[in-house]
DNA sequence: CAGTATCAGTTGAGTGTTCAACCAAACCGA
DNA sequence: TCGGTTTGGTTGAACACTCAACTGATACTG
């Protein structure tokens, strides 16, 4: 029987495996959209989340929960996008305590010109070295572990922009 | 023929898939650690990396690399662990440049404490949702992913402290 | 209806990370 | 041995994230 309190070494691996994937994955993703956008990762999936709802605006709630952003997080992102100009607040007219994050033309311009670069540094990193087959395998994992993680959650939206 | 400038839908959801879950583990083994051990992950990680390395110390480059760091973050993270008064910095005698970080006591018996929990909580995340060989499938398509994203890399050490 | 709880969102302080600039020691070539 | 380069490492400013505290608006309950 395997020590529950402590790892094997083939967990080990997989566990420092899964570490520096995604730290490098991430960092890369971070570079590569800091150097030719000026946008942190973060920040672009803000305006590509937005870009993809009806009226290219959501409330600051369902935005937060679509980018997996905390309340906090998500108010300060949103000061310095509108700071920006890249997206608008909007008081919502039924609901008073409830305020609408809205991407304006200028982040729509901005988005659309990052996301080629962006996608194809996806592409790279993650779709490349892998077969077809080992991607729907490597899906199914991560869809197990996200389950557990993350137990009562909707399935995420979709299209090729992320 | 696949449109190499987007991602299709299965692609796509991958691509979240593995987002999500590297942020929402990630963010699960934080928030864990700094709860019981007011450690953030990256500082554990480096008094761990100490811990098993001969004489509990290392050299500045050397322990950046195994914990997969910038030299500037590492600085200022030492700069913390030494105010904490877990690591001490120590010249190296022949090369007046290399700096040998090096575990204190103190530092190893927070180390000691934290482990289990840690240990525990990558387990129960990362482990228990995946059967022995799902996991060591998901184990391969990491070391290709990682091979391709840091080719010239040193293969990772290994003990179950992760 | 009052009173309380909950919801939506913001703020500020503290902390960690990044990036560019910098310094000193060691190496290298003529 | 002198100048330039590389190596090892640090610093400070700018920026992002976290956490706890807070405000206002709405919903529930007796």
């Amino acid at each position: 029987m395997t020590d529950p309190a402590w790892l094997d070494e083939e967990e080990q691996e997989t566990w420092r495996a899964f570490l520096w994937t995604s730290r490098l994955l991430n960092e890369a993703l971070d570079r590569q959209l800091q150097r030719d956008s000026g946008l942190p990762h973060a920040y672009y999936m803000i305006l590509a989340m937005l870009s993809e709802s009806p009226g290219r605006a959501l409330t600051m709630t369902e935005l937060a929960a679509i980018v997996h952003s905390s309340p906090s997080r998500l108010s300060h992102a949103v000061n310095r996008l509108e700071e920006a100009g890249w997206v608008r607040r909007v008081k919502h007219p039924d609901d008073r305590r409830t305020t609408i994050a809205e991407l304006t033309d200028a982040g729509f311009a901005v988005l659309a010109e990052a996301a080629p670069g962006h996608v194809a540094e996806v592409r790279r990193h993650l779709f490349d070295p892998l077969s077809r087959e080992e991607m729907l395998r490597f899906r199914e994992t991560l869809h197990a572990l996200l389950a557990s993680l993350d137990p009562d959650r909707e399935a995420p939206c979709a299209d090729g922009k992320g």
